[in-house]
DNA sequence: ATGAAAGCGCTAACAA
DNA sequence: TTGTTAGCGCTTTCAT
């Protein structure tokens, strides 16, 4: 592969001048220019990146760290990321580290070792604590609240997200709600998990442990969820879950086994993805593909030196009434 | 940031014994190499990746284009990919295309630039002629029929798959068959709509261009067909559907407008996909994420010259009977 | 407007 | 076993 050095010779000029064309600086003779550009048709020279981003310093490159690709939310994430790099003519490097700690810490280590220019954090495993010395090493962006000024971050309030959903089940008659979550202790369920109970507490009901189902993650694991509910002696007759997908796991279960929805089980899912609305889902828009996109433009700012300090950018959940609530007030 | 010198400095060595202690190089005595770890963890040293890439020649990360990124046929592909990349200690560099012409050259350029090792291709646009100049600067795997011995490739043979698919509804009684595809033009596509030509032609069934619905992509686009059928004097009897989502698309729209599956409409689906499992769709294997990982292998073999000619490697199909088609034959 | 030359940080061939 | 040194290919400052 031709060089810069070669092209130099063949155009008559200094390698100088041949960087300076490449780069579109000014102060070049038209009649230079016109050297180097047939001198690198000639040769079919092209950039070597790793030089450049060796004596840049910069490569031009976002690393992504989650734990699944082949995940609804993490994809519909992702979209909104690469949508942002393209228009930034930013690469987009992924990192899935199946939230093992070890991948995590080696995605992270990217940062220092300068082949990412920055990294945002979709989902973690790794406490904050540990992970927050690296931003030391440049921006770190969060997908999650950090909970921390220090990191950057786009968030929902996924505590009053969680209540408001309750709210409007109890709103339509309904004391009797269970909750399916994802993995039991990232930051969102804890939240989760606290409103859960906030509101039970205001509402005077009992906490009943086993209406909280975990390791919700896909639709499959709506199947299992409606079994164990079938299975139950008290049952609850509303469902708040944290995935579209596994909401419609449930109602693709619940009709084969006759549980009428909403009559007999109301359902709030969480994302409003296609899936949701192809079933007529009530669900919660957590705005993942504006969070995506917001997550890589601070990621870019900062880079950039627009910004120095963290952003923390809280987004705005709304529910969407479809038709697995029932509108009117259950009996008592 | 330390680097490499400041290193060989305190720990008094040559930043050679430097390097080599860093890679685990032998003939290093012990006393040395311990001088040069603690050097490292007093001035919390880290590797400076694009010095060893330029120096290297070498970067460890292969390149993946695709056209989107939240779409399920992706995802799976892109988790096989994935996996292998994590077990081989590689980085994934996500190229999002769009289906846009510079997109995907822009993409392809970096193996030029030396920015990745490797490139694999799970759709594209271009014409495979223009694709294939890019080989010289490193191995280039498709995921596709690529229809050139030149480029490695992984792929099944859809137009046999579509056949016995389109048998297996023959067999049971049909004839009046219509076919979901995604885009008109991709390479799989043709080869599926020849393989409908050629079926229909084998039991003397007249080609309908109406039975051909195009740019079925995703679980929403299910809606349209089952709309444009019930607009139809004369309907199929059965759907080869081209994306398990869509084929959850049609059987949720269909049980809205009251049409029965299998009974007036049978349906087979492709991807083996989980919402297939949930929907008891009978659909076609396509080992998406087999596909993937071997992708992957055959470009790191490449990369490390196990191999030297083009790899092309055909993968099995098989049919998952489950319940969208009936078993008994249709009467008459 | 142009060129010389000093980096950027690491690797590896060669010498010792 | 260790050190010296010449790359890897490009950018950028400083002269001119």
């Amino acid at each position: 592969m031709a060089n810069i050095k070669q092209i130099a010779k063949m155009a008559s000029v200094s390698p100088a001048t041949v960087s300076r064309v490449l780069n579109n600086h000014p102060y070049v003779s038209d009649a230079k220019r016109k050297a180097v550009l047939d001198a690198v048709e000639c040769l079919n020279y092209s950039k070597n990146l790793n030089a450049i981003h060796l004596s840049k310093g910069k490569t031009n490159i976002v690393g992504v760290i989650l734990p699944f690709i082949n995940h609804a939310y993490f994809s519909k994430l992702l979209e909104g990321i690469s949508s942002e790099a393209l228009n930034a003519n930013y690469q987009l490097m992924l990192c899935q580290t199946n939230y093992d700690p070890n991948e995590e810490l080696k995605a992270l280590d990217m940062l220092k070792m300068k082949q990412v220019d920055a990294i945002i954090v979709c989902s973690k495993i790794l406490q904050w604590e540990q992970i927050e010395p690296y931003s030391k090493f440049g921006p770190l962006v969060a997908c999650e609240d950090a909970g921390k000024p220090t990191i950057s971050s786009v968030y929902l309030d996924h505590y009053s997200s969680f209540r408001m959903g309750m709210q409007y089940l109890i709103d339509r008659g309904h004391t009797r709600i269970g909750i399916c979550l994802g993995r039991a202790n990232s930051v969102n369920s804890l939240k989760r998990i606290r409103a859960y109970k906030d509101t039970l507490k205001a509402i005077q009901e009992p906490l009943r442990e086993e209406w909280i189902f975990y390791q919700c993650l896909n639709i499959e694991d709506g199947v299992g969820v409606v079994h164990k509910i079938l299975e139950m002696n008290e049952r609850p007759t509303a469902l708040m879950v944290t995935s579209d997908q596994v909401a419609a796991g449930i109602i693709i279960e619940a009709g084969k086994k006759r549980i009428e929805i909403p009559h007999d089980l109301a359902i709030i899912g969480f994302d409003n993805q296609p899936i949701a609305k192809m079933f007529d889902l009530t669900t919660i828009d957590n705005q993942l593909f504006t969070m995506g996109s917001l997550a890589f433009q601070i990621a870019h700012d900062q880079i950039m030196k627009k910004t120095q300090a963290p952003e923390n950018r809280e987004l705005e959940f709304r529910l969407i009434e479809r038709s697995t609530v029932s509108r009117y007030r259950l009996r008592n």
